[in-house]
DNA sequence: TTGTATTTCATAACGCCGTTATGAACGCCG
DNA sequence: CGGCGTTCATAACGGCGTTATGAAATACAA
């Protein structure tokens, strides 16, 4: 797993092949087989790691008396950990990336409760009066596929111009605040205020390698 | 090239080899590269075709006397594009999908241009005085970038139960209107204006395959 | 400790992929 | 007619995921 990381960090998807693995560990293709049930388990295991990076970031984030600036702290936090492990987060979301496999229907669910946290968030807004909107599922939804995009578009590099992805997230951001439900101006006071935050998630360090499926909380 | 995005259309990413597409085609692999340099060359056909499809569906969307309803059915048309071309919109964007090969930085700007078109729109809700943003291309990317990530993660099959995509869709739009600075109550209204005139769209016809990049407009 | 059962992995092969070299067939034009 | 450039069929190379096979190594029971 941590050769795999390495390869896929520094060399990008095209490196992370089975032989290569096996060669970089100095042992033969088959202990990939014994060990993770092919590459399609390899690659599983890989999404797992991914998703409990994401989650040591997600729980970095305290609670402040402005639930706004917490939930933009959480954009910070979610867009960060996509910068800093762009390779990495490319096989959690690209899907068909690596050699025409992809990964099972049941994978993709249990990332998405990573997105509880970001749930309860949207609800705290919510109960605060900040958010129009009744639904915390609904905004948390919004809110992940609005930075997901900004941040797929950031790491393939296709952003317009004039429009770094900085100045775009941090547009988006306060838009989105402000589009769920907040005013105008408290919405970019609390996104402002998440972002002194933001240096304080620092870097998790790296987490026990995930053995098996993240946890799946009871709905 | 018919025959790769039939391919492409019918059985997946994972379909498009070379070796496939000369079988169906009933020649032989030497085909795919005197007539399109290789693989990349095949798979940049496509996506400018991709970017044509898209195009063809946006030149459909009429101006009215509504700019935000206008800009709120772009964003039906995109998705509307990306759902009836899954496969396809995820090789325009999925980027490293393809056996390990990419599409140059060249490439990706081609498709970028197709966004002037929406900052055009995006132009005259600013004139309108229905956006409080100044910048029509920073309106722009907000809406591409949260429409783009939405509609990824819709084909992905990642959007958690209660919440499909069509109503994350439905909340996103009215969301983003009045995030980017309108009201609400206006922003609702154009949002259900924009719906009924999608059907308006309907399927624009299979547009001449490109045979080239797409022209660029000077900036 | 010994014998057995289970796991782990090295070797080799199969079929697939993109790519390339080679040479034959073909159309074009002087 | 004869040379020429394009087009493509054939065959090969290296790399990929995967699988079968068998040999070590390990775990475990007696």
């Amino acid at each position: 797993m941590d050769i795999a990381a390495r390869l896929l960090a520094d060399e990008g998807p095209a490196a992370l092949s089975a032989r290569r693995i096996a060669a970089e560990a100095g042992t033969s293709t088959m202990a990939v087989y014994t060990n993770f049930g092919g590459m399609s388990g390899l690659v599983r295991q890989m999404v797992y790691e991914g998703f409990a990076r994401l989650e040591a970031y997600f729980a970095r984030v305290e609670q402040t008396a402005d639930p706004v600036a917490d939930m933009a702290l959480f954009g910070r936090a979610y867009r960060h950990n996509a910068v800093t492990n762009p390779h990495l987060y490319a096989v959690m979301f690209g899907g068909a990336s690596l050699g025409g496999f992809s990964l099972t229907a049941e994978d993709r669910q249990y990332g998405r409760f990573t997105l509880s946290t970001v749930v309860q968030c949207a609800a705290r807004c919510i109960a605060a009066g900040r958010f129009r909107t009744g639904d915390p599922e609904l905004v948390a939804h919004q809110l992940w596929t609005a930075i997901h995009g900004l941040v797929t578009l950031e790491l393939g590099d296709y952003l317009i111009e004039p429009c770094d992805a900085p100045r775009v997230f941090e547009a988006q951001l306060t838009g989105l605040m402000v589009g769920v439900g907040d005013l105008l101006e408290p919405a970019t006071r609390s996104v402002r205020a998440s972002e002194a935050r933001l240096s304080d998630l620092a870097d998790p360090g790296d987490p026990a390698h995930a053995v098996g499926p993240p946890a799946v909380p009871e709905s």
